[in-house]
DNA sequence: TCCAATCCATACGGGTGCGTATAAATGTAC
DNA sequence: GTACATTTATACGCACCCGTATGGATTGGA
């Protein structure tokens, strides 16, 4: 019973941030064996080939950015606009926010990818929606607003552009009172 | 003056495609050439190296995603709403969208890339913020409404989740109504 | 027709990565 | 301290790709 330096749990994770910063191609093995300080010979115990890594890597990613953020909020409480903004903050956390982009382009070419992302985001989408859903406007302009807001969520730091009188965050937050009405500041972004 | 079989802008297109259907990881000089139905014996005739593909093919599309995109847009003219209209469908043709995606992503890893792109996104709301800038409302909400309506338009497939009572267009729709509140059919796309 | 320029096929050395096999190292339990 | 199981290092064959070198192929012009 040696104890393992490099448990099945390192692997995932050094495999996650090889995905955020490089994409799935920058998922090399002996790469993060390096990263680790070992060699690969332990990584052939824990999964059975490369591709076995990048399924639970996956598998930890949709529960670290659905079902622990989601418990997270729904223990702390409070109102839909409180909890929307605590579940964009943990869910675009700066731990989080690179793996979503990675994965979201990852799935442009693999459809088991993109599959596991549509059921993310449907149960983000839920979410906001169901948290909005008593405010008693029209569903489906609810809904433009509610895709409005995950757009800019999901576009945020993916376009560059420079803005002339304000800093991004300035702007979005205008965005979220124009998308939201009430002087709420609903869903503003980091 | 062997006539070439294979002309400088085919490895380009090639390249682009690839990038388009794989990232830049897959813009793999002999996976082309076999694309190409060739080795890779004429490639260093063209070109250095395989950054100095990778430049040009920047190059190439940055041209046309914003030179001739707006070219061709000023050259039909129409009113403000047509030529945005237009703008939007031509930058994001079936043939670029891809491109853009790869592009974007690739900007997350790589500073000259991301400095291009943000030349290639000033550009653009550049032109979108001169063509509503006519329409009399708060300057910093018309900021605010464009980078709604550009963070919807890159956002856009990137994003999974399904709609319950509409299709994802109908949505756009209603949200670009949502953003430039006459009503005008304005921002949608694809 | 023959020349000469250009483009392409082929082959090479070097590098990296995957997955396997086998042996060495390491820590726990007795 | 010894025996055991587990983890890790090392080495191998295979495959892919880069960039270079060299010779053959094809084509336009004299």
């Amino acid at each position: 019973m040696a104890t393992a330096r490099t448990p099945r749990g390192a692997w995932i994770d050094a495999g996650l941030a090889a995905l955020a910063a490089g994409g799935p191609d920058a998922v090399r093995i002996e790469t993060l064996a390096r990263t680790l300080g070992v060699t690969k010979g332990g990584f052939y115990g824990y999964f059975a080939d490369r591709t076995a890594l990048l399924e639970e890597m996956l598998q930890t990613w949709e529960r670290r950015s659905v079902d622990d953020v989601l418990d997270s909020v729904e223990r702390e409480g409070g109102s839909a606009l409180t909890r929307a903004q605590r579940a964009a903050d943990l869910t675009f956390s700066d731990a989080l926010l690179p793996i979503d982009r990675a994965i979201r382009d990852w799935a442009r070419r693999d459809a088991a990818v993109a599959e596991r992302l549509r059921r993310v985001d449907n149960q983000r989408m839920d979410y906001l929606r169901s948290l909005f859903a008593g405010t008693g406007s029209d569903p489906a302009e609810l809904e433009a607003r509610c895709l409005l807001a995950f757009s800019a969520a999901v576009a945020g730091d993916l376009i560059l552009a420079d803005h002339p009188h304000q800093t991004r965050n300035e702007v979005l937050e205008l965005a979220a009172s124009v998308l939201f009405a009430r002087p709420a500041e609903g869903e503003s972004r980091s």
